[in-house]
DNA sequence: GCTTGACTTCGAGTGCGCTCCAACTGCGAG
DNA sequence: CTCGCAGTTGGAGCGCACTCGAAGTCAAGC
């Protein structure tokens, strides 16, 4: 049994396809996924921690741009803990006005529903 | 004064740009809207109606697609409320997910943050 | 030894939702 | 009367985030 996980692996794992873990680590978000004897990739515990976060920032809405961004400070070493901080925080924000944005936009919505549940309750009783 | 809004007076009224308005009156999701002697469109006060409801689909993340599904069930009449209704609802189920989606990743960038927190809280002290 | 299937690379293609360009028209202000 | 601005059309283009195709390699199972 090798070490690490081999792509279709971590795909599983993680919900991104094998084509899109691939193109992670081309465009950077990814170090260069260490290598079998036969050239596959084996990632690493490392490699798929990040991913955990990764994933986590997609599925929030983070731009793969700023994805990058972030990346990029944690590859420049430790002494810029405050940057990546901030830009968490920043995130952080985004994150929650984008679901109170959510909860009012919805709110809208509901009023429609409950518009429709009035005509349709008024034909029922006709 | 002409009767209804421009297309201008409708994009700042909505947020949409006036591209985005004719775009939307191009692939269906408004009615042909109404046009002044000289050609320019004229929205009616349910032209915005409905606009205000698009906006606020499309901000809480329904795919075109689909809220043309809801306006072609509008326009085939009333008879059709429950279908309507039940587009909404559905709706309103992915957007509830999605929101509780949004906070239980959060809470995985919220450990990161804290864990930079403290990491600069000790540098802080040494 | 051959097949199967998961992997490799590179570059091209896709789907979505706009966004813009070019060329033109018409209205109101100065 | 001219200028500038807001509008018109059809079709092309764009940015994002993947997604896939083609052609090839390798290892394990029958």
């Amino acid at each position: 049994m090798e070490e690490g996980l081999s792509v279709g692996e971590v795909a599983a794992k993680t919900g991104l396809t094998a084509y899109t873990l691939r193109w992670y680590e081309q465009v950077g978000l990814l170090d260069p996924i260490p290598r079998d004897h036969a050239g596959r990739r084996r990632y690493r515990l490392r490699d798929v921690e990040r991913l955990d976060l990764l994933t986590k920032m997609r599925a929030t809405g983070m731009p793969v741009r700023e994805m990058l961004r972030y990346i990029e400070l944690v590859r420049a070493g430790t002494h810029n803990r405050r940057d990546r901080l901030e830009l968490l925080e920043q995130h952080r924000t985004t994150v929650l006005r984008q679901i109170s944005e959510l909860e009012r936009d919805l709110a809208v919505i509901d009023r429609k529903i409950t518009r429709y549940r009035g005509y349709l309750d008024a034909e029922q009783t006709d």
